[in-house]
DNA sequence: GCAGCCGCAATTGTATGCAATCGTACCGAT
DNA sequence: ATCGGTACGATTGCATACAATTGCGGCTGC
């Protein structure tokens, strides 16, 4: 489930193929996100489906589909005969979605901590090993693919807490978290110091549920720490113009 | 084209009109999500693009998107190349919808008391008004109603704490409540006893988050407690064929 | 009689065409 | 020069046409 679509022809388009027989829309949508979330396409910008269509070659159908699908997961946000737009949070909803990661998240790590088991730990080790790799180098399409995998740590939790439905939720929060740093972040760091993720798994491979609440709770207390939320996002008018 | 707006096909069909010159797929999905979780639409019943689409005269296309906006949220499930079928929760799945709730509610509860404002005081009255009303009519009909008025409160509440995102993910488990307390419901009151609804709201205007929190999660546990969960629900074959 | 296979009807998946809508550039009037 | 309006291009909303898939029923051969 967390695993990635594979990338075998990542060459030919900056959106790469569409996995066999399977639905086309799905796929769009996975490569559509990832390149939402690693701001390979830019918060604002318009998606015209005729262009994804072309680019995916499928017609505007499917397009249209996986379009719906993001604007599910607040990832694209559709205006009704004006087309789909890359979504751009607002500070306000970017405290909205740590507010909602700091209600669940604890709970997860506490349900989480009690059905761990050797393969899922196994899991998060293969995580948290792909990650420090990601953060040892560096350039900027390093540090996108790490907050990808950094979700994927938290993802990786929610699906052990064994809950479908709050695992859904966790999916859209962290996608939508994954947006939010990429707009906001500040330090090229994002989840830096030392690693908190490693500390959280630690603490779950103890079965002591509480304790991986605390330090999880921390963790996304950093993270939001780390954002510049101060409203720099334009627009209102009559507040850019007063005072000049 | 035929203008948009008119009814005329009201009396005809047990769903009916769309309104007017907006999203016609959005008022599609409000209409069969009643019906769902009015139970008019039996779980497990197929929906078939076409007849939808005739329905409420529109093409397959536009049922199609109303179709997808319910599997996401998990009122219908959709297999590929086979159809879009009425959700027919598990016990499990109904376990989890109230697990999630306890864990969102409760904090629900207090945001909403530390900003609810004579407004909202106004519409959480009307609402327990409606509630009441339905609740002293008997019926069936009036019965499903009851389910529908009493998921308006909780939404209320999600509205009032002010979290969008929380507020959208309550929607969808609202919605899926009405569903499961519909299917596994065991008495004719399914929050019977005295009104919990009207405790909360009490709490609420004393701005007292933690008793709204402590009865809200009580008022869950009832809701639960009153559904009939065993696992009546077939199928597993090597299950159903043990000892015989 | 029954297992397996073939073919058809029903239904979904996808592409495409057409009308409605939006945004912009142009243009004339004040 | 600016404002108002209008015509056009681009793009979406929706319907329809066509291809692919499913599953069911009947048929055949044993």
């Amino acid at each position: 489930m967390i695993a990635m679509g594979t990338d075998f022809k990542r060459a030919d388009y900056p959106f790469a193929t569409l996995n066999g027989g399977e639905d086309r829309a799905l796929a769009i949508r996975e490569q559509l996100r990832d390149a939402i979330i690693d701001r390979r396409l830019a918060p604002g910008i318009k998606l015209v489906e005729a262009e994804v269509g072309t680019l995916f070659d499928v017609s505007r159908t499917v397009v249209r589909a996986a379009l719906q699908m993001l604007s599910f997961e607040g990832l694209v946000r559709i205006e009704r005969n004006r087309g789909a737009f890359v979504a751009n949070p607002t500070p306000e909803e970017a405290r909205q979605v740590f507010d909602s990661r700091r209600l669940i998240e604890p709970a997860l790590a506490i349900d989480a901590a009690g059905r761990i088991g050797p393969t899922d730990i196994a899991a998060f080790r293969q995580s948290l090993l792909e990650e420090s790799r990601l953060m040892n180098q560096r350039g900027t399409g390093a540090r996108r693919a790490e907050i990808r995998a950094s979700g994927d740590f938290h993802l990786l939790l929610a699906k052990v807490a064994g809950n479908a439905i709050l695992f859904r939720f966790m999916e859209e929060l962290v996608a939508r978290s994954s947006l939010v740093i990429a707009l906001y972040g500040r330090t090229g760091a994002s989840s830096c110091g030392h690693n908190e993720h490693g500390d959280i798994l630690a603490a779950l491979e103890r079965h002591d549920g509480p304790e991986a609440g605390r330090l999880l709770l921390r963790h996304i207390n950093h993270i939001e720490a780390d954002l510049d939320l101060r409203v720099t996002e334009a627009l209102p008018l009559r507040d850019a113009l007063q005072g000049h």
